[in-house]
DNA sequence: AATAATCCTGAACTTTCGTTCAGTATCTTA
DNA sequence: TAAGATACTGAACGAAAGTTCAGGATTATT
């Protein structure tokens, strides 16, 4: 590899884990282009010469977060025995992977702001639904190995969404130890639900 | 009252109605001022002299927000036999009330943003506290009554809330049905879970 | 009726932020 | 080594948004 060719992708990186760093932390909107360059160094222009804009990056950003940490789960997933432990690696990941997932909140600014390129909005809704597929399949295997009661897997993939997203934001100014310990306790939840089971209760009409 | 009084009280709830449905619908930043005079048919202008700025404005709205949420709360809770049906007649309200708490989604921005004004930032830790500790009242109510397993109240307290918060960030473009159904099953895996309750399994460590 | 108080307008100011671009430095290639 | 390609700089531009203000319209007070 040539050196022109190594510092550019060194000096992309660098831009990329400043600013993803930045958008996890403060959102979107609320990261600014100038605070980027004060986090990396370099110079506002070469961002714009890395990156076609400030959405192209964030979009990069989203698609190399989601490659990653699909490769890592991958990884990681055949070390669990069952559907359960399954859930607690899969709320270990999520938490030490960056404590939350760009997609949460900086995405939803996205989709919500008016000034939403075609292109990211179709991006956008197609990461939302890789992350609801990918919490589907996790509960119809704990439901096919008979772990899980059967249900509504698709309504419980939301849930579990809704659970990570939640907490994604709630922890964002808690430390490691707290967020881990709100995750578990998440999913113990998730799991056990926190009824006595003497105390069967249904949703009124 | 005066006639005067009457009409200045009239457009401080216009502008208010219009800024909360924007506030709620687009997040805080994304909502101009601009914007909410095209809502309202008032000037910039007047909006300034009815509100201290768009800080005080929102922060206004979150106040009467939970006023009256609270409000409409203490009307309906005695009709609720059990902690669990309490649990789902939150839910409904938290649904049927305006699909979202503007704290959900705005108010993180608040949090999170750089211009945060150090009364504001205040009055939303305040208020976070003041969720937690609803949530914490309805798990103990259930626990007292022997509904719940006891275990660790304010823990559960953040799991809920997280809940709540990814719910209506997620149910901010679906139907009311959806919704409901949505918040619905939540409470209903947040109450049982989704375990069978023969298969036992802790989380490592 | 006249003066004062209140409500409201909208143009202008200021700041912030994404983006561009002419120019410089460094490296590759022929 | 000379010419071209690549990596980078930072000042400047323009659009957007929050805020202010001088003044007009409406209502209250004396």
């Amino acid at each position: 590899m040539n050196k022109k060719q190594l510092q550019s992708e060194q000096t992309r990186k660098r831009i990329g884990d400043a600013a993803r760093h930045l958008f996890v932390q403060k959102g979107y909107k609320a990261t600014s282009i100038e605070e980027i360059t004060a986090a990396t160094g370099s110079s506002k222009g070469n961002i714009y010469y890395h990156f076609k804009s400030k959405e192209g990056l964030f979009l990069y950003l989203l698609d190399e977060w989601n490659r990653d940490w699909i490769e890592k789960w991958r990884e990681k997933e055949h070390l669990y025995a069952s559907a359960a432990e399954k859930m607690y690696g899969f709320a270990e990941q999520l938490v030490r992977e960056d404590l939350n997932h760009p997609l949460t909140k900086a995405a939803d600014e996205f989709f919500i702001g008016d000034d939403k390129t075609c292109e990211v909005e179709d991006r956008l809704a197609e990461m939302v639904a890789e992350h609801l597929a990918f919490n589907r399949m996790l509960i119809q295997e704990g439901i096919d190995s008979g772990e899980f009661r059967s249900g509504d897997p698709a309504g419980l993939a939301v849930v579990l969404e809704a659970l990570v997203v939640g907490l994604s934001q709630m922890s964002r100014r808690s430390s490691l130890e707290q967020a881990l310990a709100a995750y578990r306790l998440a999913i113990e939840v998730f799991l056990h639900g926190i009824a006595e089971p003497s105390a069967v209760s249904e949703p009124e009409r």
